[in-house]
Order: C-alpha cells, then sequence, then structure tokens
RNA sequence: GCCCCCAUCGUCUAGUGGCCUAGGACACCACCCUUUCAAGGUGGCGGCACGGGUUCGAAUCCCGUUGGGGGUGCCA
C-alpha cells in the first residue's frame, strides 16, 4: 500500500483507552479515505511491559471498533521494545555528528548545582566536557539554539524557543533508549508521514522535530487531537474514570454506537445529523475540521445513541448481539428454558426499553422462567383495589374460553372485564402484570400473554389467585 | 515558577466578517400518543467568559484579562 502512512501507538498499559480508541478511529478513517495505511505500533522501551496478553488485548479492542489487522490498509502490529538496537544506534550516530553529548551527572547532582546556584532543571553542564559513553553516562540532546516551529494540522503552527529547553536525555546511564527518541527512530524508519496523536504530547513536539532533523530526515505532518475529559474536565484517567473500551463492550454497547459516538467529540459530520453510517464518516473527515477544545465523555449521550443503534437493529441482529448476557452464567433464566422463536417476537417491543444489550434479559425474563418473580410490594399494591380479584377472576374465566389465543383478542376481554367493573379500559391490567410477570413494569400486556401462551397464562393466574385466599 | 494549548446552551457541536433574532444533538421540563415502562411526536428552557480594539458591520480578526487543561523525568 503506498500512500500517506499514519501511526497509531498505544502504549500496552493493559487495556484500550476510549481516547486512544478515537485518536485510532482518526487514524483509521484517514487512511482510508486518502489510500494511506494505518501502522500500528505498540509502544514500551521496556520489554518488560509489552506483555503479549495486553497487545492482544489492544488488537482485539480495536477489531472491535472495525480496525481490523487483515483489512489491507492494516499494517503491524509493531513493538517498539524489539528495535532497540536501532534506537541505540541512531543515538551513536547522534553522539557522533555533534548532535549529542553524554553526562554523567545525577538527579542528585543537578539537584545540588542548581540549589548552588539558584538555577532550575538541567543547564547544559556537561556540554563541552568532552565525555564519552560509559557506565552511568546518559547520553542527551544539544539542543541548538533558536526557534522550532511546529506545523500543526489542528492548531496551525506552534512556535518555541529553543532555549526554553534542556538538554533532553537521549540514552539512560545503563545504555537504554529513551521513548522520546525511540519514537522518532520508528517513526523515520518506518517512513511515518503523518503522527495524530493526543494533545498532551504537543510541548514535546519541538523536540522530536529536532531529533528527525538531526537524524536528517524531514519530520512528518504533525496533528495533536484534545484530549477527553471527564466531569470535572481532567484528562481521563484509568484511576478514576471508567475508560476502557473493552467494559463499554462487555457492558452491551454496540460497537457502531461508540464508534459513531467517539467520532463526534471534537468532530462532527456535514449536517445536522450526528449519527452517521461509518462509511459516510470515513471520507468526510478531515483534521482540518476537528475542534481544538477538550471534550467532555458523555455517559448518558453514549447511551442515547446505543438505544438509538440498537432500535435500528433486525430481530435477528439484536438477538445474535443479545447472546453472550442472555446466555451469561448470571441471566436471569436458565439457558435451556429460552425460546428464540419467542425472543424473535419479542424483540421489536424489547428493543425501544433497551439502553445496552444487557438490558434485554430482564425485560423478558418472565417469558423463560418456569415461574415469575412475583414482587411482593407490587403484588399487594396491585390488588389492593376491590375491584382486583374480580378483574383477575373474570379475566381468568374469559381467557380459558377464548377462541384465539392472540393480542387483540387478549386486549378486547380485560377491557370488557374492566367496564364490567366499572373500570376505564386500560385500567385492569396492573393485577393480571404482576401476577404474570412478577412486576408492575415491563414490556406490552397482550404481546407476552400471547408469546407465554394460554396453559402458562392460565396457571400464573390460578397460581397468583391462590395466594390471595 | 517557566512553556504550550484551549474558551459558542449544563454537555457534544454547527458557525471561517453580513445568510445569526446563533442552528442541531444529548440531558431537563411540558403536552400528545398510550396498556404499565419505554419508544415516538410536538413544544419549551438554555449559550457566543470578560474588557478593549479593527470594521459600515464581529460568535467569527487583533490585543489584554480571567478561567480551564496539558507539559516541564535517566516515565511512556
Amino acid at each position: 500500500m503506498t500512500g500517506p502512512r499514519f501511526r497509531f501507538a498505544p502504549s500496552p498499559t493493559g487495556f484500550f483507552h476510549v481516547g486512544g480508541a478515537r485518536t485510532a478511529l482518526w487514524n483509521w478513517a484517514l487512511a482510508h479515505s486518502q489510500g494511506g495505511t494505518f501502522v500500528l505500533r505498540v509502544e514500551d522501551t521496556d520489554a518488560e511491559r509489552n506483555r503479549p496478553e495486553w497487545t492482544h488485548g489492544i488488537i482485539d479492542a480495536l477489531a472491535w471498533i472495525g480496525i481490523h489487522a487483515d483489512d489491507p490498509h492494516f499494517e503491524g502490529p509493531y513493538f517498539q521494545s524489539e528495535y532497540a538496537d536501532q534506537h541505540v544506534a541512531a543515538a551513536e550516530q547522534l553522539f557522533a555528528e555533534g548532535h549529542a553529548y553524554y553526562c554523567d551527572m545525577t538527579g542528585a547532582d543537578i539537584e545540588a548545582r542548581n540549589k548552588a546556584e539558584g538555577t532550575q532543571g538541567y543547564q547544559g553542564w556537561s556540554r563541552d566536557r568532552g565525555l564519552g559513553p560509559g557506565p552511568g553516562h546518559a547520553l542527551r540532546f544539544r539542543v541548538p539554539s533558536g526557534v522550532t516551529l511546529v506545523h500543526d494540522l489542528v492548531r496551525g503552527d506552534v512556535e518555541f524557543d529553543n532555549a526554553l529547553i534542556e538538554d533532553f536525555v537521549l540514552l539512560r546511564g545503563n545504555g537504554s533508549p529513551m521513548f522520546l527518541l525511540a519514537n522518532v527512530v520508528d517513526d523515520a524508519a518506518m517512513r511515518i508521514t503523518h503522527v495524530v496523536r493526543a494533545e498532551e504530547h504537543l510541548p514535546n513536539t519541538p523536540k522530536q522535530q529536532m531529533i528527525w532533523e538531526a537524524l536528517g530526515h524531514e519530520p512528518p505532518v504533525w496533528a495533536h487531537v484534545s484530549v477527553l475529559v471527564n466531569e470535572a474536565r481532567k484528562k481521563l484517567s484509568k484511576r478514576r474514570d471508567k475508560v476502557a473500551l473493552e467494559m463499554y463492550r462487555d457492558e452491551g454497547y454496540l460497537s457502531a454506537a461508540m464508534v459513531n459516538y467517539l467520532m463526534t467529540l471534537g468532530w462532527a459530520p456535514k449536517g445536522d445529523v450526528e449519527i452517521q453510517p461509518w462509511d459516510r464518516m470515513q471520507t468526510d473527515f478531515r483534521l482540518e475540521d476537528v475542534n481544538h477544545s477538550s471534550a467532555f465523555f458523555d455517559l448518558k449521550k453514549l447511551a442515547a445513541f446505543n438505544g438509538e443503534y440498537i432500535r435500528a437493529l433486525t430481530p435477528r441482529q439484536f438477538l445474535d448481539a443479545c447472546r453472550p448476557w442472555l446466555f451469561a452464567p448470571d441471566a436471569p433464566f436458565p439457558a435451556d428454558r429460552f425460546e428464540e422463536s419467542v425472543f424473535l417476537a419479542m424483540a421489536p417491543v424489547i428493543q425501544p426499553r433497551c439502553v445496552t444489550l444487557a438490558d434485554a434479559a430482564a425485560v423478558v425474563d418472565f417469558l423463560f422462567l418456569a415461574d415469575p418473580v412475583i414482587d411482593a410490594d407490587a403484588w399487594a399494591k396491585a390488588t389492593a383495589t376491590s375491584e382486583s380479584v374480580g378483574v383477575l377472576r373474570d379475566t381468568l374465566d374469559a381467557y380459558e374460553l377464548l377462541a384465539h389465543w392472540s393480542a387483540e383478542p387478549l386486549k378486547a376481554v380485560l377491557e370488557a372485564v374492566a367496564v364490567a367493573h366499572d373500570l376505564k379500559p386500560g385500567k385492569a391490567q396492573a393485577p393480571i402484570r404482576v401476577a404474570i410477570t412478577g412486576r408492575t413494569v415491563g414490556p406490552p400486556l397482550f404481546e407476552s400473554l400471547e408469546q407465554l401462551g394460554r396453559h402458562e397464562t392460565l396457571r400464573r393466574l390460578r397460581a397468583a389467585m391462590a395466594t390471595l385466599g
């Protein structure tokens, strides 16, 4: 695949951050719309932290949001720690050409010197000492004087005064490469043309750009996108916030809804409609249109998107999407009592009642339970009126004789019973509903009775009446 | 401390000098529909942070203030 090359570089922290997912999606859209490549590089210079299981998690999570490793636009994954030799070689080149120098000062040394001189940070103290490599000698970049101009596709030109950038470390005292260096070397080696990443990296960009230039390469196109924040407008963090993409998948969010929602954080499709198919967003997405300010990750809006996507599913798709929760160990009914045909028939009335796929099982649990779990308070309340017992008995009698067991006649019968007891047609269903479903709220009653069947409906009504004594 | 970024309804956004009496979505409220709960329909509430410029005209351009965020590691 020729064309521009976009790199996506998560760190293997054991989960996939929703903010990272958005950046991945944007890189993915760009790679496709520009006929380029999405390069996945799992970044950590420490091989110890490149845990295979974490990496698999990243690849699974990417696949969930539609970024598949077998897509022709996908390249990788690469593992940064495997390229340590190249990182060190680049550092040595920088030293040989005078762009870097060795320094033997420890953190304590620097602190002491600053205290003595009333300065702050590292003041390039070893610049002209002519030190060579050796144990405890860190390699520092010799930051040139002048200014570094970073051209950023979303922010425009940002100017940094080099005098304010200290000579940063390239190689640690033990010889291992630092992230900043490794990052640039990898990007250059992989011929990355566009670096689209979170805004938090912007202040370090001049340093990286200087490394690119010192290494003799043309820097890539930079694009720093804003971060996602929580209610306190702080960057989403693992400790405080629910940031793992996998968590949303496990809780029953549809990937299409998540993808659509993530795309609208910091960017909006043309027109006034936010819910858009991926193909459309993929071709319309432009970095130049991305917002400059941080965005709040709003669970309520995500839920609304998810509800919309759930309602748009066909019954079959809905059933298939719900399976993991329907057959989970903690499902509200035994798996062997589940009936696909019943669920499929009920799907159109279940879907509008679900925020997540996980909600479905609880909406229809009574259909697949040997006996409904009767809520005592609900039952007491539903049978508190003087008419309720009569309604129950008359309905039972009428249902025993009903010719066609389907929603319409079931409804007509109950309405007639209600009127006979001086109630408004729609007001008699509470005791029936509780007797059948165990609760006062739930899916439409008559469709439920139709699916439950005459035998079971009558059995439940009799059982419930028996408790009244 | 120093550096950088940011600033439109509560939230996500549209807006690139006149189409703006600032549009849409989520949330919230009311009403309608109705068989409970939803969903759906209709309507409502609600915003250009502040102060100076520039201009015939500013949400839009410039400067400042304030507020928020991020960076500043021999972390990534």
